[in-house]
DNA sequence: GCAGTGATTTGCT
DNA sequence: GCAAATCACTGCG
């Protein structure tokens, strides 16, 4: 708390960020299908208050991953045999970050959805830079003023830019007033989206699950996709 | 640009 | 023992 104080543009009581609109999701936010949540993640707010200051960013690419319940079962999800010690916090309550290590070295973050009991998530895979680039740069190897492209645009690299492991940040409740990681209304309406494949997996691989801010340059992947626009209401 | 590949830990079968 | 929701570096065109 008190390495924040000073942070300008930062209410450290309300979460308020100076030209961003801090309002907090609710879990009723997060309590339904991942299919559904996932678009409605774009253009909210990341922001995180760690050893680092704050570092904040825009949500503008995320996955679906669905849930064992779902007809038929997603068998990308890590979910998709049903709880195990790694993946139990799935089956928890909507609205927990889920992180987990992939390949030895990198961190994936997740954010659970659906009723307690269900298994579904949504994978942050890009995030457009909004505060704290220098400590984003700094914690990705990377020289202050590097490109913000470089900082936030793949899943492993947002986690590497916020500073988010497995050991810290699994299970932590992005509900909660008093969690250090915090998901932000941006008052930033996205009317349309452009659905594509998922990405790195090797099953269930066109299922149409990915949604992105189209043409937004932090995008991670290949400029140009197979997707179709979709309306958001 | 882009395809190929090594790094390296964790969880599950 | 192996596969993994990845990244960055290399070499080649």
């Amino acid at each position: 708390m008190s390495t924040m104080q000073g942070t300008p543009g930062f209410d450290s009581e309300t979460w308020e960020i100076k030209n961003i609109s801090g309002r907090r999701l609710p879990r009723a936010f997060y309590e339904d299908a991942p299919e559904r949540v996932a678009p409605r993640l774009l253009g909210k707010i990341l922001a995180y208050r760690g050893p680092h200051g704050l570092v904040v960013g825009r949500i503008v690419e995320v996955e679906a991953y669905l849930g064992p319940h779902n007809t038929p079962p997603d068998p990308a999800a890590h979910s998709h045999r049903g709880p195990t010690p790694r993946n139990r916090v799935l089956f928890g309550p909507a609205g927990h970050a889920y992180v987990y290590a992939i390949y030895g070295r990198y961190f994936c973050m997740n954010l659970s959805c659906e009723a307690e009991g269900r298994a579904g998530c949504v994978l942050l895979r890009a995030l457009e830079p909004l505060a704290g680039l220098d400590a984003m740069a700094t914690n990705r190897g990377l020289t202050p003023g590097a490109a913000a492209k470089l900082l936030t645009s793949g899943p492993s690299r947002l986690c590497q830019a916020l500073g988010l492991t497995c050991a810290e940040h699994n299970g932590l409740d992005v509900t909660r007033a008093d969690s250090p990681l915090q998901v932000l209304d941006g008052g930033y309406a996205v009317t349309e989206a452009l659905v594509t494949p998922r990405i790195g997996i090797k099953e269930a691989v066109d299922w149409p699950l990915r949604f992105v801010l189209h043409g937004h340059a932090c995008v991670s992947g290949p400029k140009s996709f197979t997707g179709r626009r979709v309306q958001l209401s």
